[in-house]
DNA sequence: CGGTGCCTTGATTTTCATCAACACCTGTGG
DNA sequence: CCACAGGTGTTGATGAAAATCAAGGCACCG
């Protein structure tokens, strides 16, 4: 395997503060691994033998219920940790990880994690950041669906995929990876007809353009207004 | 204030590992306090200046919507720590802290947090685990908002209550804390009206017995049914 | 160029929120 | 001691939102 270049890490919150030696150190132990889009890095229930460093791509975590619906549970950008199943004392992991595109992520095996939090100053308090984002995501999540309409938790949806994996295009701004109408119903809580005939109105109405797994938003302050705000 | 018994701590996960020394200098670092019933211990935003653990009682943690409704996030048991915002690096709370019955918890300046840590063999740890069973409990909780019908979402909360925090009485198992059809309503999002309509119904079904502020679950099985199994 | 996965749109039905009215309990103050 | 106010709980009637049922079109892949 080819040697990693330490520009790899330095900036990354977890290794802001280490020495060109330590980043070094961390990645010789380091596995690289390039996914395919649609690809498991791991299942819902399996050991928890590593942890991952997402370097490109977009992660979405996936819970499945007893009668088959799956529900989206977020999205991760690069530059994130993942699979941080050891950081909250578990022995598997509580959710699956899909590549929603082509994935390109490092892993070190979950032994690892302890050395990583006493040796590397930082280290734990930006991962536990990255928990306490997550856990705050969570919660927004919760007051969402049980407060706004579908048609807001929608545009909430969007929104949150567009500030956090948004590419500026002619026009707008694009949603970085593949996502399906089902994709977003899965994310919402309702249905992908529901999701169809809520696209078509906004299409109509100029405030997004999409395509076969592609989605524009042209106009995001209108769909900030349709979110109830605070998306 | 009088000085704290050693009991109060030992068998407690975050304590588990420590001397009896160690937890006296834990406990003189620590200030003891009672608050009535619909107290708020802290607020939402409020700059994050103490962390809490939970001698008696049970704590409503709540979110505020900007339209004002409010969102019951989870409840706290005694012997959990509660306000550990500093455990992930944030400096304001995240949420309220109502005592949804009289309750009784020591508390202790957020910068003793880092101190507590290093020094104590297995306080973080099972701090941290504290934390992973919340994100476990949040993410159940969108999973079920999500993919749920209203009436097996108040199923699986009177569940999750009756696990948490049920006394055993003559015909079955009480839920130990005051609560109202607003706040099932509050936690599942849905409105007093549905709610008081289910419980009605199960009650004629003989499923669950409840007086002003009180539940008690008689079949606690149907009950599982009714919330679609793994509640 | 056939098949599969993705998307759209209309019709029907269901669920649950909303609107409305009232009964009851508890504590308070005249 | 009684009246009354405010929080709590019940129940019926109505309506709107969104799921479900149904059918078909379109784009991309092998």
């Amino acid at each position: 395997m080819a040697r990693l270049d330490e520009s790899l890490l330095t900036g990354l919150p977890p290794f802001s503060r280490l020495e060109r030696s330590q980043i070094r150190a961390i990645l010789d132990q380091a596995t690289s691994r390039r996914y395919d889009e649609g690809t498991a890095v791991f299942r819902e229930g399996m050991p928890a033998e590593r942890f991952y460093l997402l370097l490109d791509g977009t992660i979405r975590v996936v819970r499945t219920t007893e009668t088959g619906e799956q529900v989206i549970a977020l999205h991760i950008p690069p530059g994130q940790l993942f699979g941080i199943a050891p950081a909250i004392g578990r022995d598997s992991y509580p959710a699956s990880a899909i590549c929603a595109a082509e994935c390109l992520a490092l892993s070190w095996p979950v032994r690892l994690w302890s050395g990583f939090s006493a040796a590397y100053d930082g280290f734990a308090t930006e991962s536990y950041k990255t928990l306490g984002g997550r856990l705050g995501e969570f919660q927004a999540r919760v007051t969402d669906l049980a407060t706004k309409a579908v048609e807001q938790r929608v545009a909430s949806a969007l929104l949150r995929m567009v500030n956090q994996s948004g590419r500026k295009v002619e026009g707008g701004i694009e949603i970085a990876f593949p996502i399906t109408r089902a994709n977003i119903s899965e994310m919402t809580g309702t249905t992908l007809h529901t999701v169809s005939r809520l696209l078509s109105a906004w299409e109509k109405q100029g405030i997004v353009r999409s395509t076969r797994k592609h989605i524009t938003v042209t106009e995001p302050h209108q769909l900030v207004l349709l979110s109830g705000a605070a998306g």
